[in-house]
DNA sequence: TGAACGGTTGAACAATTATTCAACTGTTCA
DNA sequence: TGAACAGTTGAATAATTGTTCAACCGTTCA
């Protein structure tokens, strides 16, 4: 086991050797959270349709509440997930908020999701 | 407004003309939710340490069990997840499951949060 | 054979989370 | 100024999900 988690396991480690230098080579608890937040991010339908629908155009709130046939409040609440998550940025012109996909890593990301889940 | 959703915002289309465009390029329901899911794996630290762990070694659930402090049966649980959207593989010899990464694009999924991540 | 062990599974419980609802802020324009 | 609209936010509710617990299956070996 590493970082000072306590055993709660009851059976013995069948492999001592290999538990103890793959327990070396683990990231801290920090680290392992901050990447599940931020896949987190993608495990909704209604924020993977909004990433979609950024990757081709830059919209406002109603578009995307339009364009999925929800509330402005339950978009604006998704949205704000994702500009804390740093993958949508946000332009304000106007009484409107214009979004659009941060950065290539989120592109990146789903187009390797989506091979994983076609093939 | 795409697929059969009802008109639920009660606000008007800003840019009727771009939100139709950007209707006609969402994936339907079932794509979307498939990357959904596909992403809420990666989406638990419990199994982003199980998917780090066997990107170094293959292991055993009791393997994993004790690297991780958890019980076998939390580990089995996380494990069957993981097999369920074929991230790893199972290769029972004698009484034991040895567990490994499925293929390439776990690994690059990971090391594209991770490059977000850590930026 | 049967006891021991690795692993799996289903139900129950606790924790997390998406959506709704209502109230609110800030900008526009008559 | 103030009405109208785009958007945000907090609390409440409903749904989803991770872990525990107990029972179970299959393999090994004495």
């Amino acid at each position: 086991m590493y970082e000072d988690k306590e055993y709660t396991c009851e059976c013995e480690a069948v492999h001592g050797d290999k538990v103890q230098e793959a327990a070396s080579k683990m990231p801290d608890n920090e680290e392992t959270l901050a990447l599940a937040d931020f896949f987190k991010v993608f495990g909704d339908t209604t924020r993977v349709k909004i990433i979609w629908a950024l990757d081709n155009f830059d919209l406002c709130v109603c578009d995307i509440a339009n364009l999925l046939g929800m509330t402005k409040s339950a978009v604006s609440h998704q949205l704000a997930i994702l500009r804390r998550a740093r993958l949508v940025t946000c332009k304000k012109v106007g009484k409107e908020a214009y979004y659009s996909l941060a950065d290539g890593h989120v592109r990146r990301i789903i187009e390797a999701g989506k091979e994983h889940v076609e093939e």
